[in-house]
DNA sequence: ATTTAAATAAGTATTTTTACTTAATTATTT
DNA sequence: AAATAATTAAGTAAAAATACTTATTTAAAT
């Protein structure tokens, strides 16, 4: 595509570099032009050599890979940045995504990988090893994703203020009971309530009505 | 690990599966068990063979892979599923996912890649391809990311399979019996599952173990 | 001032869940 | 091969929820 990628390795272990280095060595259109063996000296070699991509390791003294990784960016510096890490931590992966790293790799990936990886990310690409996928799925189907595209309120059932303090109770896991005791009516009264509940929402079961209830966020 | 993994295969081309069989044979624990041309085909073949994983392309004549994966857990069956697709395309990871698919791969993945993904899957895990993680963190970055706060996952509770499993029942509003009947167990071991997953997570009634469930997302 | 709607509560009967215990069968690990 | 862990399932008894219905007492709206 166009001309050589410039490369600065960044690991404080001489070995990890050189393994990456004679492994880089074998595609022509790659160049390692500097390498740091810790924090400070990789931002001091990414400012002096301005490469087109750093691999950078997350285990490193002064500042971590993914303290570099934020400190580049908040000086608006665009070089692709990749990650490397020697397990599949979820807080070192998500931390890596929110400092701005276009790839993370695993030490363990194979030569194939680091250099799809290495292409996809000179590219202007993102590149996360599948073996964190899990990471990355549970982020997007947790919490509010931007996959639903609207929860689509409910447009005609009516829920009365007592009913949904019963059920602010009811999801808290508390049972009839306790809801009796907190709000100081008869335990009769909030089997009654929860029943009207469920026949509004037309659910059979707690987890029925929980689920109903977070899908229209009548809480 | 544990015995043999069993396959079915659902691809409208004979030499796709063919490829995928072959490349499956040299694995002394995979068994293809099953194969299917399209996508009604392949919902009979995992009913009546009851695979571990089922690999289903995305295009298919009658139901797309994706289709079959939305009927599958819409009738809560928890076969692990790789979906595999010719292209990158962000819809079809996105809905992919969205559908309840286990793994995603492309159909240019290499042997290695795919065996990696197949047994990740198989073991409970997802993967999907470091091809395209863009479309991953895109989604992830963009809108309100949930990167901020992480609840920390239990150190010392062990949930097994199996309890997962009827959590995920559970918490999709299944009763007892219903469990029951879906894993064709006991209503008793059911109950007995039940029992012990509030033991551990050490709570008193349904609504604080789906708490507690997504709090330490469990699910 | 009245209807209407909301909140209150009891009755009854059936079903489910809770809270264990015991124990036989697999699986998995050592 | 032995030990450990997981899955299976039955028993028992008390507690809670489900599924209603009926009915009185506030509150709010017309």
């Amino acid at each position: 595509m166009n001309d050589t990628i410039r490369v600065v390795l960044a690991d404080d272990h001489f070995f990890v570099r050189d393994g990456i280095k004679s492994l880089l060595e074998s595609e022509k259109n790659i160049v390692v032009v500097g390498e740091a063996t810790d924090g400070l000296e990789a931002l001091e070699v990414v400012t002096t050599t301005k490469p087109d991509l750093l691999i950078v390791d997350i285990r490193m003294p002064h500042h971590t890979g993914i303290e570099v990784v934020e400190k580049l960016r908040n000086q608006n510096n665009t070089v692709k940045i990749i990650v490397l890490s020697m397990h599949e931590s979820e807080e070192y992966v998500l931390k890596s995504i929110k400092a701005g790293a276009d790839g993370y790799l695993l030490k363990g990936s194979s030569k194939e990988e680091f250099l799809k990886a290495l292409h996809a990310v000179a590219n202007g690409g993102k590149y996360f090893t599948g073996d964190i996928s899990s990471i990355l799925i549970n982020q997007l189907t947790s919490a509010t994703s931007t996959l639903e595209p609207k929860p689509a309120l409910a447009e005609d059932l009516t829920i009365t203020k007592r009913e949904k303090e019963i059920l602010t109770l009811l999801l808290s896991g508390k049972g009839n009971k306790e809801i009796a005791e907190a709000l100081e009516i008869s335990k009769r009264t909030a089997e009654v309530h929860r029943f009207n509940l469920m026949k509004k929402l037309k659910v059979k079961n707690l987890m029925e009505l929980s689920n109903k209830a977070t899908e229209y966020s009548l809480i």
